[in-house]
DNA sequence: TTAATTTGCGTAAACGTTTACGCAAAAGCT
DNA sequence: AGCTTTTGCGTAAACGTTTACGCAAATTAA
């Protein structure tokens, strides 16, 4: 009971582990009523596979890997979602790990996969994901990128973020603001951290709003959590010229804005409107009820399964590169105000 | 370079396979002259060892597993983080899996795991454990339950449900209450619902207030998330009798509360005081910062862990089980008022 | 010095599958 | 009926490790 291996399969069938194995197996090459006889046999024992076994000698298990940066960020949870309700039909199981922004992390984690022999790898990446395709290539692992640089040659999703960006700090502008400042993550050379900051001034520059170095501020470190933001917000505060208007990063950092604005006494949007980006959960239940950009998360999950499954069943790794790249879209609540009547407003 | 294997370090070392394997794993019965040479061929030629190979060999693999409930509730994020650290201290990988409240997902995905044949497991069961103890013991894999029913011989991490409720609701007596309801999560036999709702109706009988069947109301399904508690709500207020105070089963619900309030155009914590469970990272940037029992979420997690590797060093599945129990905290924000100045508020 | 122990290593089996190959019997074809 | 193909199955190697056992040489004990 505890153990119960094709071996004994074969013994009580009175046949050999080949034909057991084809039995199990789905293949041709066996009659039907033996077939049955065995198959009859595993399920009364309950036998059951040994993926390691299983997998050592087919090279390949029946799991996929899911790299996150933050598992702790909702952000995540509908991208989770869909790839889990996706992998679960497929009868593969799901493994989820969180480099924790650490790139050595990363690095170390999809090297376990691979070594794991997962049947592929849908990675949110910390940095270039470039390193990885060579490798993944010579061993046969698909991947598929979440919000990866461009340029890379693979299947990727991603969201237009300088348009997203763009539409939100184009909707500040025109609710009058012209002291914008953006509280850009830690690294600004990270993906998707340029492309937003790209997306705002090129905002900007379409009004003829100057750049000012004095608006622009990053967080300490590379999270992109609630502690940042507030922090990154002090000091925003503390620059000598104050914006009228705030664009984070992310909701979680605009979460911290909305903190560290309310222990100023700056009320939110009167004396200061705030947009984060993402549109988390949590978003409409904020304090202040954030406006930001709405990521489709669980559609950009949905794609990158859709787009790994179709590599792995088809066995194909040198098809062309598929670069999906969704719309985000501006969700408008309370915290930039409403001044422009002609905007839709979300229902509350 | 893509396979590399101690076969091939035996060949250019000159020696058996065994010796390598000594080398490799730091076993007794080798020269240091030969340990060495082979370190470092392996070292050079970016040796990594086939985990699947030796799992299958050791039968046991440097992976543990944690079966969440819903990975999307950020009150499990820093269960996940506490037990993520430790791991990776400890060289193990960690297998987060999402039983999504279900029980036939969370047996198949416990049976996966013990065929994976990880080296312990983490378990925030749905229903009753109980049945997972023999083939676990059978199959010598450690585990821990999180919040399991009492009872279980097993080690287990928990918090203390019924103290939890009896304070928050207790306070919400202080502060003049006595129409106080209870929105519970669906099924009421499930831990920790019980208990929490043993604390409520113990708090009311202290203070001589009868048990109101219409104050007592349980979401539709067993979820526990926002939008639940948001349709509870709703049918709650179309009970007749109107309550002056809420107390939610957990954060999420109480969340859903406050946005079925703020609809009916009932003010909080004046026309309503809602309190909630878990005290998630989110609670206190809500549009009304949330009063809440407080969960030390990652000591859960840094305990639970501990347990689970005493387990697995030690080697000992018999010895005698241990049960922790957490206090929870009353964290006292907004959402309730506060009528009564002696209570300490937490600072802003 | 001799006997007992320890050290250093090799051989081969084991873990539980899959699969290439081979071969007799059955079935299909002319 | 004789030839070719297909069917049904078995044998054994392979996947990449670990480990029980054995044995000669070196070391220690008496």
């Amino acid at each position: 009971m505890t153990k119960f291996t094709i071996s004994d399969i074969a013994r009580i069938a009175g046949v050999s582990l080949a034909t057991v194995s084809r039995a199990l197996n789905n293949k041709p090459r066996i009659s039907t009523v033996t077939r049955d006889k065995i198959l009859e046999i595993a399920s009364r024992n309950g036998y059951n596979p040994n993926p390691l076994a299983r997998g050592l000698s087919r090279g390949r298990t029946n799991n996929i890997g899911l790299v996150v940066i933050d598992i702790t960020n909702p952000f995540y949870s509908p991208i989770i979602q869909a790839v889990e309700k996706r992998a679960e039909e497929e009868g593969y199981n799901l493994l989820v790990v969180n480099s924790q922004h650490s790139s050595a992390r990363e690095e170390k984690y999809i090297n376990s996969l691979v070594q794991q022999r997962v049947s592929g790898i849908i990675v949110s990446p910390v940095q270039d994901p470039r390193k990885y395709l060579g490798m993944l290539k010579k061993r046969k692992i698909p991947v598929v990128f979440l919000y990866p640089p461009s340029g890379a040659k693979c299947d990727s999703v991603d969201v237009d973020n300088v348009k997203g960006a763009y539409g939100a700090v184009t909707h500040l502008i025109k609710l009058g603001h012209r002291q914008i400042a953006y509280i850009s993550r830690g690294l600004l050379h990270r993906h998707p951290s340029s492309k937003r900051l790209l997306g705002y001034k090129k905002a900007l520059r379409s009004s003829g709003i100057p750049f000012n170095e004095k608006f622009m501020v990053k967080t300490i470190t590379d999270q992109g959590r609630i502690e940042e933001g507030y922090q990154a917000t002090l000091k925003l505060l503390s620059n000598g010229v104050r914006p009228t208007a705030i664009f984070a990063f992310n909701d979680l950092i605009a979460m911290g804005c909305l903190k560290a604005l309310k222990e100023k006494g700056l009320k939110v949007p009167d004396d200061m409107a705030v947009v984060g980006f993402d549109d988390i959960e949590f978003a409409p239940f904020l304090e202040v009820p954030l406006t930001t950009v709405r990521i489709p998360e669980y559609e950009v999950g949905e794609i990158a399964v859709k787009l790994l499954f179709e590599r792995i069943d088809s066995g194909r790794m040198n098809g062309k590169y598929r670069k999906v790249c969704l719309s985000p879209e501006l969700v408008i609540r309370k915290s930039c105000g409403s001044k422009n009547s002609n905007l839709i407003q979300e229902k509350e």
